[in-house]
DNA sequence: ACCATATACATTTTT
DNA sequence: TGTATATGGT
């Protein structure tokens, strides 16, 4: 084949080539952030190649549709032609796929507010009980709850709680519809091949196919999707499980982390690789996220070693409020950015690390609410920015149309005989909204912290550190500590740089003010790796960011 | 059918 | 605070 053995091992260390070569078995690989974790999948991929096996034996499966892309592209330019004919891409890529193979080639696939339109006929109710019905019919579908078990409390403040007798009947009518219509929602996606795997024939063709399978995030699976997995791999098959256990951040939403815990009590005889050298962050960043980490008890531990420089401490900003947070940022961005001439190119840049572009920079945050301050304060400097999992109006009309287009070639009572084309554009409904982010745009990228997570920017904001909203538990009680830890670990560790985290005293937010306290994974991070800041109160007649501001 | 006003309410969300 | 839905008047 066209790949040599140089080629898959150059640059790899000890740990990510025993990633690479443990091909037999099951494999549990795991891969803290910044660790080459997706050049390690994807050499692994050249490897199963190289000795010759047949690339359709391979399955490769993100949760993200940018994550395939990246894992697809690399792998294409290691192997060239030989990367066609090996599977990568999402979960419910693949389920579609499947349903494709096993049941029909010509369906609908209901995005949200179709799939609320078509249960609305079928049940009485506000708009909000028809989203509550329709959220534990999807719970349903994604083994997370019985059909026959009693309503949640969690359902319970809507008023239009349904006995498990009448949800039975409205998720039998409700998937009648889908039937009658020739539709399918998401859920579905990985439901029917769930399904279908049960039958003997069918799961033997696809475990004989799919002979080798590596899950990107493992971590985040949940049970429909281990469902999945167990009936593709069987007890024995040879799984290679990647992910990180401090960045699981969707339990949420039915995410199980038991099962990444639990793999190797789960597929016997697993081995397990622990790519710990990091390649991201500065030193001083990596001992500040593991200050933090270490507090929680759910994980498999590892201990990232820096290959980068001690680097700058983490700098604690304390602002009066969120728009003097919003400014101190700009002010920071600006500093680094120098000035500009007047053609925009940049000048005075003679930091080590290279000039800095506007992408270089984040602002991380736990609630979109926190969005709106923040987003004001840029649109007011002219400063490039984007939101990022909110395409701009302009994006959100183009996504608009191009799934109106889409939809309209597709015809529901279709024979199954449809052009190729529309096949293949079929499957860009499974895009969203995250991908319509731009990380070649030259901008400013603001964003929750889910959003975050993969990403890395060489200096990182994280806005809104108080305590109430990190952890968020300004909503809720009986919020997970632990996942609220790891979603700011997911935070901290974005940072290649330097890291800014900051924390308003007084903070207007759904009407009333918060923030007084910091938050207290703040105190977490060892007070050797910190350095504080505070701005006062009252700023001076002439605000110092006004000056710094002017030049863009 | 329409507009004005009241009132409830609020995380995170890969597809 | 703002939005989104509910209500009440015409």
């Amino acid at each position: 084949m066209s790949v040599s053995h140089s080629e898959i091992f150059d640059g790899l260390n000890e740990a990510q080539q025993k990633a690479v070569t443990t091909t037999e078995g099951p494999l549990l690989v795991v891969a803290g952030p910044g660790t080459g974790k997706t050049l390690t999948i994807v050499r692994r991929i050249a490897w199963l190649v190289q000795k010759g096996g047949p690339p359709e034996n391979i399955l490769a499966v993100t949760f993200t549709n940018r994550a395939a892309r990246e894992m697809k592209e690399r792998t294409a330019r290691l192997l060239g032609d030989a990367a066609s004919g090996i599977f990568i891409g999402t979960f419910h890529l693949l389920g579609l796929r499947m349903i494709r193979e096993q049941v029909s080639r010509a369906f609908i696939l209901l995005n949200r507010d179709e799939q609320a339109e078509v249960l609305k006929s079928l049940m009485k109710g506000t708009s909000k009980a028809v989203q509550q019905t329709l959220e534990r019919i999807s719970r349903i579908k994604n083994f997370l709850e019985e059909m026959t078990n009693p309503p949640q409390p969690s359902f319970a403040k809507g008023g239009n709680v349904k006995t498990a007798g009448e949800l039975k009947a409205v998720y039998e009518n409700y998937q009648a519809a889908l039937e009658q219509r020739g539709c399918l929602d998401f859920d579905d996606l990985i439901r029917l091949p769930v399904e279908l795997l049960q039958d003997e024939a069918v799961g033997r063709n696809y475990r004989e196919r799919f002979r080798y399978i590596i899950v990107d995030e493992y971590q985040d699976i949940n049970p429909a999707q281990y469902r999945l997995l167990r009936l593709l791999t069987g007890t024995s098959g040879n799984l290679c499980a990647v992910g990180d256990s401090d960045q699981a951040i969707y339990s949420f939403r039915g995410a199980d982390l038991g099962n990444f815990l639990n793999f190797e009590k789960d597929f016997p005889g697993a081995a397990r690789v622990t790519l710990s050298q990091n390649y991201r962050s500065t030193g001083v960043i990596l001992q500040a996220a593991d200050g933090v980490i270490r507090k929680n008890q759910k994980r498999i531990v590892k201990q990232l070693a820096a290959t980068r420089e001690e680097g700058k401490p983490v700098l604690l900003i304390s602002v009066p409020d969120e728009r003097t947070e919003g400014a101190v940022i700009l002010e920071e961005i600006g500093t680094r950015m120098g000035g500009m001439d007047h053609e925009g190119a940049r000048v005075n840049s003679e930091r080590t690390d290279g000039p800095c572009r506007f992408s270089d920079f984040a602002v991380i945050f736990r609630t979109n609410a926190q969005a709106r301050a923040l987003e004001e304060a840029f649109a007011a400097s002219g400063i490039p920015f984007q939101m990022v999992g909110k395409p701009s109006s302009v994006q959100r009309k183009d996504a608009e149309e191009t799934v109106a287009f889409l939809r309209s070639l597709l015809n529901p009572g279709g024979t199954g005989d449809q052009p190729r084309k529309t096949q293949s554009n079929a499957e860009a409904l499974l895009l969203t909204e995250a991908d319509f982010f731009d990380p070649r745009a030259d901008a400013v990228a603001l964003m929750t912290m889910h959003m975050a997570k993969g990403l890395e920017f060489r200096f990182v904001f994280i806005a809104g550190c108080e305590d109430g909203l990190v952890p968020c538990t300004i909503m809720k009680d009986g919020v997970d500590l632990e996942e609220e830890r790891r979603l700011f670990y997911v935070g901290l560790t974005r940072a290649k740089e330097e890291l800014f985290l900051l924390q308003a005293r007084n903070r207007f937010l759904y009407g009333q003010s918060l923030g007084q306290k910091q938050s207290p994974f703040l105190k977490e991070i060892p007070k050797e790796l910190k350095e504080s800041r505070t701005v006062a109160d009252k700023p001076k007649k002439e605000k110092p960011e006004d000056r710094q501001l002017g030049l863009f």
